[in-house]
DNA sequence: GTGAAATACCTTGACAGGCGAGGTACTATA
DNA sequence: TATAGTACCTCGCCTGTCAAGGTATTTCAC
């Protein structure tokens, strides 16, 4: 992984949530669907991913279900909440704004 | 501040480089700069900024001198290493790269 | 059938960075 | 003489990440 975790850290539940603003999806797959559109750069450890989901669900932003197992053990499965929602485009917001701040703050002359 | 500190870790240490690499500072004044850069959106705790000096003293990154004060206390002035140099320029790089993938994981149908 | 590999989930404990709270000290100015 | 601004620093808590370890199921080659 080319890309730090702590990088990341405090975009974690954006990511999660924007996942499954697509649609439900269980642990196992969001971590592929992760590493497939970071091009391998980035993966969530499965500790990380799993204290995520717990966190999300304590907040109400998701909410889970045992799903038919495919080829492997039983999947649960999680779908997003209205709240989820509303927090998934709040931290989308912050994220725009992060990004601003950032390239504001890490300008340097001759370097854009 | 409405950027939570957690979005910024991991960052810190690209921010006062780059700074540092507009000339020599100190405390006090990157603070404020960074605050005015930021339009006052963000803002580097003081503890948070010296435990990075701190940090980033010990990795010869930066190197430090106590400077002319001016209308307050004496300063502790800071200017980048050859070594502090390197780590900016992949500090800046590794900020281009968690942009792109970013960008990428928090896409959404109807939302770029 | 048996073993390996892939699928899938979960917990514990350590660690690191951010920061609230608190402290020191000097200067200018009202 | 007190207040506000400048300027630096430390302690200890909190939170998120992650290495390591564990469980259970299914498929497929042998």
């Amino acid at each position: 992984m080319s890309i730090a975790g702590d990088l990341i850290r405090g975009h974690t539940d954006a990511i999660i949530l924007a996942r499954l603003l697509q649609g439900d999806s269980y642990g196992y797959e969001i971590n592929k669907v992760i590493s497939t559109l970071s091009s391998g750069r980035f993966e969530l450890k499965e500790a990380t991913l799993y204290t995520a989901f717990k966190r999300l669900e304590e907040l109400g932003h998701i909410a889970s279900y045992w799903g038919g197992s495919g080829p492997g053990a039983r999947r649960r499965y999680y779908a997003i909440t209205p709240s989820g929602r509303e927090a998934c485009y709040r931290l989308l917001g912050e994220w725009r704004e992060t990004k601003e701040i950032m390239d504001k703050l890490l300008e340097t002359e001759g370097n854009a």
